[in-house]
DNA sequence: CCTATTTTGTACCAAATAGTACAATATTAA
DNA sequence: TTAATATTGTACTATTTGGTACAAAATAGG
């Protein structure tokens, strides 16, 4: 064992991929744009990856949500007002810079983009999302143990009603990328939560 | 003038070429899906669509957004109460069959697949979204006049707003292709509108 | 220093794909 | 009938693409 050793870190490469199919998409990006921004060659990029770019793209998919999950889990539960993190994680999106907004979300573009053919990877997309879902509900059940949800809606349709608002920013953000009426808009979107 | 006649009719191959483009998405679709779709050759395709593939993708979105614009508009003229108009236009979403919901939103699906590379045709499939919205914007303005639109809120903000909901059902829809569960979550979106 | 092991880089291949060229075809009008 | 014209179908080409094969390279351990 241990024979040649690796020139890449997975999670490395991996993660530059990841930025490659969010800018682009996952049909309009080659393997040969994914060897080029990953920095290695077709011989370590099979070998690594062996069910080429669509394990590649459910690779790149898994890990930006796990970081992001972790990265939101772990702020959620640090802040005092669940809800009011909430809110800001929506206001945050009226602080990118152009380039950041016509991304989108890279999972709503891998459901929106995803063809019948691709239905497993659209499906593994589709969870990601429901993971944040997930995590909106958690935060509003401990804000509505805490008096910080006012609103009567119930949580777990507040919960799908905010995956939606994601979804919906997702695409008009890139349509309409100044962050002063994306502001007012979230602002009014969050007007739920009262 | 006036040689071979044609076997097609524009207007018509291109609505087939539609179907296929929001079903795969444009970057899935070859131009042989596309042919074959359509029930041409190469030789009357390259005729007719000197552009090829792009050229036939932007028609396609342009002939679509044509008649469903047209038809949003001459139904919301007709309607009494306009307001109520976008109800039911939203809440139709919830009376559609699977299929229909895996294939979301075209225009959606264009801004959010279109990479930099196809920044102009992903700017016109923004373009009759923003129709969409100003045709939002009309209905409400009327509702208001008739009182029939309670809301306080600004109208150039709630039809901002539907247009993003819009564009949120057209991911939302796929991931919960379930017309019940999406009529609770519209019918709470609909809410601002009191 | 030799052997086993793993990774790397490159050469190669087969299939798919977009697009062109052009002869054959079907029409109208003279 | 014939000339002019526009459309069609097909054969062909050039390029891109995803993927494989395999020899060379670089390590660890004996």
């Amino acid at each position: 064992m241990s024979g040649r050793p690796k020139i890449f870190d997975d999670q490395e490469v991996i993660s530059k991929a990841a930025e490659v199919f969010w800018r682009q998409g996952y049909e309009a990006t080659s393997t040969e744009d994914l060897l080029e921004a990953m920095g290695i060659g077709k011989g370590s990029f099979y070998l690594a990856f062996k069910g080429g770019k669509k394990e590649l793209y459910e690779r790149a998919l898994g890990q930006f949500s796990d970081n992001a999950i972790a990265q939101f889990k772990r702020e959620v539960d640090n802040a005092a007002d669940p809800v009011e993190y909430i809110r800001q994680f929506f206001l945050r999106i009226a602080e990118s810079p152009r380039k950041v907004h016509q991304k989108g979300c890279i999972f709503g573009n891998a459901v929106a983009e995803l063809s019948n053919a691709e239905a497993l990877l659209m499906k593994k997309a589709a969870n990601h999302l429901q993971e944040l879902e997930g995590l909106f509900l958690a935060a509003l059940l401990r804000g509505k143990k805490l008096g910080t949800l006012k609103s009567k809606t119930e949580p777990v349709l507040l919960a799908r009603m905010l995956l939606s608002n994601w979804n919906g920013l997702g695409i008009t953000r890139r349509i309409y990328p100044d962050n002063e009426s994306l502001a007012t808009l979230i602002k009014t979107q969050l007007r739920i939560l009262d």
